[in-house]
DNA sequence: ATTATTGCAAAGACTTTGCAACTCC
DNA sequence: GGAGTTGCAAAGTCTTTGCAATAAT
């Protein structure tokens, strides 16, 4: 995602296209490891040494408010960011604070067809998120 | 889950049985909601007027720690509890903090059935669980 | 008797807020 | 020019910590 394209979804959002804007939009799509609001902010002073913790939150409010970027929920009191917005599940790590990305379209068809099927009492689904938790095999 | 349920589950686990942990997990306990710390605290000083707030998080951590009870994701900041620890999922409201238990064996078999079939590359998984989000129907 | 736990208050981590100065449109 | 945004610092919220007093085994 370059700048053009980054600018535009401010825009288009009727959001007021700043450096600090950008600057933080950009960090978390860079980013991919689902960043905290911390680690955003030391990214960003690479090139803008002088943004305000403050504003880092305010922005990340604001474009969570757009629907620019999404929260991810964790174990810990820590937030985090991620700025893939389709539909995708989290893998977990049981013994370390990293979280992957599982894009799985055929596991979203399954639950869909499972749960048109199947109906939960007073409850409409919107949206469903699988949290997987175990253990990463690799380099981890 | 009476008293004595309570205590055999703290020595259980080699834990010293005092009446501030008593009092704790009994809350986690009764209170079905998903409480917060702080949810927790007051409703124990109903009966426990003098019980620290730092002694409510320790006594909580340890909990954790010892799988009595388990930390549930949100979106907020805020840490919230559980004390049914078989593998169940979670149904949100995207309008409220309101957390309820979703359980569902056939979807669990369903989902071993499908990953045991659908590998992820570099990851064994050790526990799924469904973040259910969507509106509530009923008093909410 | 020994070791862990509690209460308290202070500190810490993360996040939000108020407001004057500044930018964007 | 006007509305919205930024930087700063202070305040707020939730949680953790240190330690002497206390309670559990």
């Amino acid at each position: 995602m370059n700048i053009t394209e980054i600018r535009n979804k401010l825009k288009g959002r009727g959001l007021k296209v700043t450096p600090q804007r950008i600057a933080v939009l950009e960090a978390v799509t860079i980013l991919k490891d689902h960043p905290t609001a911390e680690r955003i902010a030391e990214y960003i002073r690479k090139d803008h040494p002088d943004i305000a913790t403050g504003t880092v939150y305010k922005i990340l409010e604001k474009l969570v408010d757009n629907k620019l970027i999404m929260k991810v929920k964790t174990d810990k009191d820590i937030m985090r960011y991620d700025a893939i917005l389709y539909n995708h599940h989290h893998l977990y790590s049981a013994q370390s604070e990293r979280i992957e990305n599982y894009f799985d379209e055929e596991l979203d068809q399954l639950l869909r067809d499972y749960f048109e099927k199947k109906d939960i009492p007073d409850f409409r689904i919107e949206e469903i998120k699988l949290q997987i938790m175990g253990k990463f095999l690799d380099k981890e």
